[in-house]
DNA sequence: TTTTATTTTTAGTTTAGCCTAAATTTTATA
DNA sequence: TATAAAATTTAGGCTAAACTAAAAATAAAA
């Protein structure tokens, strides 16, 4: 398999994630367009080539969904850009909101053993700064049981296990209102005028916040 | 200044290296051209390129050489190979004829803060695993003292400091040998016949190297 | 100092990866 | 079910960075 580029790397790696929130793992071409930033007429040429290198499976006016060596190669880049975040984040001391955008170029250097020995360096980590579980090297993704924020249910408690990691400005926005990883969250009270939830974070902080930061946070139940 | 592509920064340290051992500091395009396994064609499409941009002074069939601004990104650049390369042998475990390839690809990674805080990390090194000198965040660069193995005299006492670390089979060579950094050389004898080399090393080991070998070694005065 | 050889540049192509505008297909609505 | 709206594709174009072949400039040799 000849080495792919940077760009049909990234392809497949958004495709893929979609493709996990997406109906039959079937993703639409605007879909895909709005996540690259790139006009849905790029994105029909770019789904055309990968298709001719059997990596997705497309048919026209439909959609897109990955084949299996294409499966293997968006898990494989996503391995490595959740090793690179670890890295950042536990070793260089970066913030968690500051290692996605560098991520997204260390993702595409072209290095198995790079990325093997970062992984042996790293103590082959379970889960990323946000959360995220960082697949081995088989492409195994231990799927963790979560549930989004938005869905909890009043009154259980929960811990938070996984955010949103695209958003610079959201990690900000939970740095600010000092909620991080691994903090217990109870749902006091949901709002149904304007969809706000109340929190009790850690059995003592009170804390209010929109359903869209709501709908950013993962939580798994205690 | 806009960020630049790989590619022109790789044009940019490839002049700066090739014009530390050129007279007057000025580049051949077919220099170029042969470092950079291009056609000297698209050497001249880009100089063109980078002189519109005032990172090169290009004269045509006269050569070109770097601005100032020039050098500004081509130190930086080197600054970032040779710390990813240090990153690379001395916390990774990586050997060092291992490392030129990869640190071609990191070198051009996009984020002034993550090269400094790698630099933190690993302590401020002065020189990569190779020997060569790591320019610091202002460009300055430690010009070590050394000289060329092939031009080093008889029986004076060496010190192994500096090996061109381009080629990998070289590096593979030194390691066969069991020639490593700052190990003691004595020249015991030069034969004129071939120009092979006659070394004592560490006060003990003998050792016949080639001309073209010690071509690629630097050592320096005891 | 001509002539020849070498180096370098110019001219014209190619490919990857993007774009806009127009055409087509699918989906939603009246 | 016909028509309007939305999504998607096709057609044609652009730029960066490479190429080959031919022309021009410089350097070397007779």
């Amino acid at each position: 398999m000849a080495t792919l580029s940077a760009v049909e790397e990234n392809y497949l790696k958004y495709i893929f994630q979609l493709s996990e929130v997406s109906e039959k793992g079937i993703v639409k071409t605007n879909d895909l367009a709005y996540k690259l930033e790139h006009s849905a007429a790029s994105v029909t040429d770019m789904l055309k080539k990968l298709s001719d290198k059997k990596l997705v499976a497309y048919k026209r006016y439909y959609g897109v969904s990955l084949t299996k060596s294409g499966l293997q190669i968006a898990v494989q880049v996503l391995r490595k850009h959740r090793l690179w975040e670890t890295f950042l984040v536990k070793n260089l001391k970066f913030t968690w909101d500051q290692v996605h955008e560098i991520a997204e170029q260390l993702e595409h250097i072209q290095s198995d053993e790079l990325i093997d020995k970062m992984d042996d360096y790293l103590g082959h980590p379970k889960f990323d700064p946000h959360g995220d579980p960082i697949p081995d090297k088989m492409g195994n993704i231990s799927v963790p049981n979560v549930i989004c924020l938005a869905d909890a249910k009043l009154k259980k408690q929960y811990i938070l296990s996984n955010v949103n990691d695209d958003s610079a400005a959201f990690l900000k926005y939970l740095n600010k209102i000092q909620l991080q990883l691994n903090d217990k969250i109870k749902i006091a009270d949901k709002e149904e005028f304007d969809e706000t939830i109340q929190l009790v974070v850690n059995d003592k902080k009170q804390l209010t916040i929109s359903k869209d930061a709501a709908q950013n946070m993962f939580v798994k139940v205690v």
